[in-house]
DNA sequence: AGCACGCCGACT
DNA sequence: GTCGGCGTGCTC
């Protein structure tokens, strides 16, 4: 009888296909194969196998791949996503096994130059410098030495040839360097080492001292704490006794926060640098963490949202760093949270699982206050540091001039603290100069023309932007509607123009503005960070950038501009959102000694969002929002969940999106609230109009959603719909 | 994801 | 007349 496998292959397929075993061949669940689909080869791999009867008409597998098989948690995680998130389990596939691209196997070239005791048969110049630098023995690399001498690479490779230089082949520089979980550290305080030790019960590997049978609580836990309550090394603990009982420890983290800073954080508990997992890490070195993953080499991975689908041979941890934050949220391919993910691997793989924030998700908060995740507390600030003092400003009493938007006494607390040699922080979640350009003499608003969204005026760039699809027209002269010269007035503030008024107020002082748009890219925004924390500003104005990752030891005043932004833009989550973010960027305030202050420019001081972060009550906050959104049936008492239908075509997409919501027929419990605030927006080049459905807990919405697909107007090759569970921003 | 097949418009 | 755009369907 011959054998059958059925391969699962990474692409959007919902079965696996089946194909015939060769003679010879031992194939196990989990193992990579080759097998030919079509006219090509392609990688799969092995989902199930069966004996049959007869000789079949199938294709044979091509072979067996040496890669290491993918392990049975992991499949079943592929399997679980697939299903969770309605996507074809071959998609779901292709986030696990991300094989290497040959393509773009290139690493920077590993042969170092040193030395020998030949001289040059003919001295030159340059020859002279190099040899020079290279006086000292020491070995560098080829590209390097020819800089540092300032000379060109031919003059190097002129003195390898005449013997000169000699090259020797380096060791690659190594992955995964072991992080030692007994490398010598600051104390913890008594409430760090109480909040390990509440932690690491219950964690299946850990034996507490003098206890030696207790229960396995495998429950997650959210590890909640203030800022600078040393939440960090607080798990880094967890990390260590993980290492320490020989497991291997997955630091999730959001995109943003994968910073130096944090790496030199776990180099100062651990002495080594972790291995780093991000989209920017490719080719060969990718490939090489990804095997010392699988071997079990790399004790400690911290990675972005991807990280989570590494093949981990021994996985005994997973951390997730501020888990409130919306980059976890994956909003293309297979829509997943990576938090959520997170949990199911950690179920999956029976390891433990720890989830830090100090401003958690409420469905996290839920999730703690019924006993379904265990909730370890760190309430006060390390080393007795205090809380800044929050303070609102009225806008309605102490209203700015017109034009302006920073209001008198900021102004003053902002002037005091520069005289002291502090820095200020403004912070206004909004790039560009302002959010709204309209004709004064048509009444003209600038919309983009691919989405729903107005145009955001960026005056550096002289043009108007679109925040949803990057959509950008010159600004016109005069008005595109109506022909009126010079009559275009901006509206409302964005940091560009906030930036303006504070060169005017705050003459003489360093100035500078950070947004994720920052003139020279990612790379001259992380300098500019490092000379913000190194004090090499008085006034930083920024957006929610500002709010994460980076510390600035010299700030003692935030400003908040806006605190009312975000409180009425239609989204579920607005009030949580905004809550999460004044909490954090309010909490940069005095990270140093001195105490930090923070003034919050409001027009609506008893709105309960802003109340609550007046009076620090978080608690409160909490318990009125859970209440709203149990009453309002949203999140997580609810679900969410948005159909995506995308389209190259504009018109195609809006048509299909209307045409779905007519088959909607909700059952009882469900209700489908219509075509999102801003509907329609272009992504990656495809049109995206976005539908929005409700249902009660109990409803079967993965049911529901496929009846109605089913119901619908068949979707034809162009049109692609996606769906949403949860999702996280309606924007 | 590729790749082929097929249907339409605009070129030597 | 054909070249080539892309919409459509298929791959065990």
């Amino acid at each position: 009888m011959p054998s059958v496998a059925e391969i699962l292959i990474p692409l959007a397929l919902d079965t696996p296909y089946s194909y015939v075993v060769p003679a010879g061949l031992e194939l196990a669940n989990g193992d990579v194969v080759q097998v030919p689909l079509g006219p090509r080869e392609i990688v799969g791999v092995v989902w199930g196998l069966t004996e049959t009867a007869g000789g079949s008409n199938l294709r044979p597998v091509t072979g067996r791949l040496p890669y290491p098989p993918l392990s049975e948690p992991l499949r079943s995680l592929v399997d679980w996503i697939a299903r969770y998130t309605l996507a074809p389990k071959g998609s779901a596939l292709s986030m696990v096994l991300r094989l290497p691209d040959e393509a773009n196997a290139a690493e920077t070239i590993r042969v170092a130059v040193r030395i020998t005791d030949k001289p040059p048969s003919r001295p030159t110049a340059a020859r002279t410098k190099v040899l020079a630098v290279a006086a000292d023995g020491a070995l560098r690399g080829k590209s390097a030495l020819a800089k540092e001498a300032g000379v060109s690479v031919s003059v190097i490779d002129g003195l390898i040839d005449d013997g000169v230089l000699e090259t020797v082949a380096v060791e690659p520089e190594p992955v995964a360097p072991r992080p030692d979980p007994d490398f010598p550290r600051t104390p913890l305080s008594p409430a760090q080492g109480e909040a390990v030790d509440e932690l690491l019960k219950g964690f299946p590997w850990h034996q507490p001292p003098g206890d030696t049978e207790a229960p396995a609580d495998l429950r997650p836990v959210l590890l909640e704490g203030v800022t600078g309550s040393g939440k960090t090394e607080v798990y880094f603990e967890a990390v260590a006794a993980c290492i320490r009982a020989g497991l291997q420890a997955l630091i999730l983290m959001p995109e943003i926060a994968l910073t130096a800073q944090f790496l030199d954080r776990f180099a100062a508990r651990f002495g080594v640098r972790p291995a780093a997992w991000h989209s920017g890490i490719g080719g060969k070195r990718r490939e090489r963490l990804r095997a010392a993953v699988a071997e079990g080499e790399a004790l400690v991975v911290v990675g972005a949202r991807s990280a989570l689908f590494l093949p981990f041979a021994r996985l005994g941890l997973i951390v997730v760093d501020e888990e409130h934050e919306t980059a976890y949220k994956q909003e293309d391919g297979v829509h997943y949270h990576a938090r959520d993910m997170a949990v199911v691997r950690g179920r999956l793989e029976g390891c433990p699982v720890v989830l830090t924030s100090a401003t958690p998700a409420i469905e996290t908060r839920v999730n703690a206050a019924r006993d379904r995740y265990r909730h370890v507390l760190l309430p006060e600030r390390f080393g007795g540091r205090k809380m800044p003092d929050i303070a609102a400003i009225d806008m309605r009493r102490d209203q700015p001039e017109r034009g302006r938007f920073l209001s008198p006494p900021l102004v003053n607390a902002v002037k005091h603290t520069l005289e002291r040699g502090e820095q200020a922080l403004l912070f206004l979640n909004r790039r560009g100069y302002a959010p709204l350009t309209l004709c004064r003499a048509c009444g003209h608003r600038y919309q983009c023309k691919n989405c729903s969204t107005w145009l955001v005026e960026h005056r550096f760039r002289r043009a108007l932007v679109c925040h949803q699809c990057g959509y950008a027209e010159r600004r016109p002269e005069a008005c595109t509607e109506c022909g009126t010269f010079d009559n275009l007035t901006a509206c409302g503030p964005g940091v560009e123009r906030i930036a303006e008024e504070a060169a005017e107020v705050f003459p003489g002082r360093r100035i500078v503005v950070l947004s994720s748009d920052f003139p020279g890219g990612a790379e001259r925004l992380r300098q500019e960070l490092d000379a913000v924390a190194a004090g090499e500003c008085d006034v930083v104005i920024g957006t929610q950038l500002v709010a994460k990752g980076h510390n600035f030891p010299f700030l003692t005043l935030v400003g908040v501009l806006d605190a009312d932004i975000g409180l009425t833009s239609g989204d579920p989550r607005a009030a949580e959102r905004t809550f999460q973010l004044l909490q954090q960027v309010t909490g940069r305030a005095g990270r140093g000694e001195k105490p930090g202050r923070a003034l919050v420019q409001t027009y609506q001081p008893d709105h309960p969002v802003i109340a609550a972060l007046l009076s620090g009550d978080a608690e409160r906050f909490y318990a009125e929002e859970i209440q709203a959104r149990e009453a309002a049936g949203l999140p997580p008492f609810g679900r969410l969940a948005a159909l995506i239908v995308s389209a190259s075509d504009r018109a195609v997409a809006e048509a299909h999106g209307q045409a779905l919501a007519r088959a909607a027929d909700p059952p009882e419990g469900v209700m489908v609230l219509g075509p999102a605030e801003a509907p329609l927006a272009l992504v990656r080049g495809r049109y995206r109009f976005r539908l929005l459905v409700k249902t009660e807990r109990n409803v079967d919405l993965q049911g529901y959603l496929r009846a109605w697909l089913a119901r619908g107007p068949k979707v034809r090759g162009n049109v692609r719909v996606a769906i949403d569970v949860d999702p996280q921003s309606f924007l």
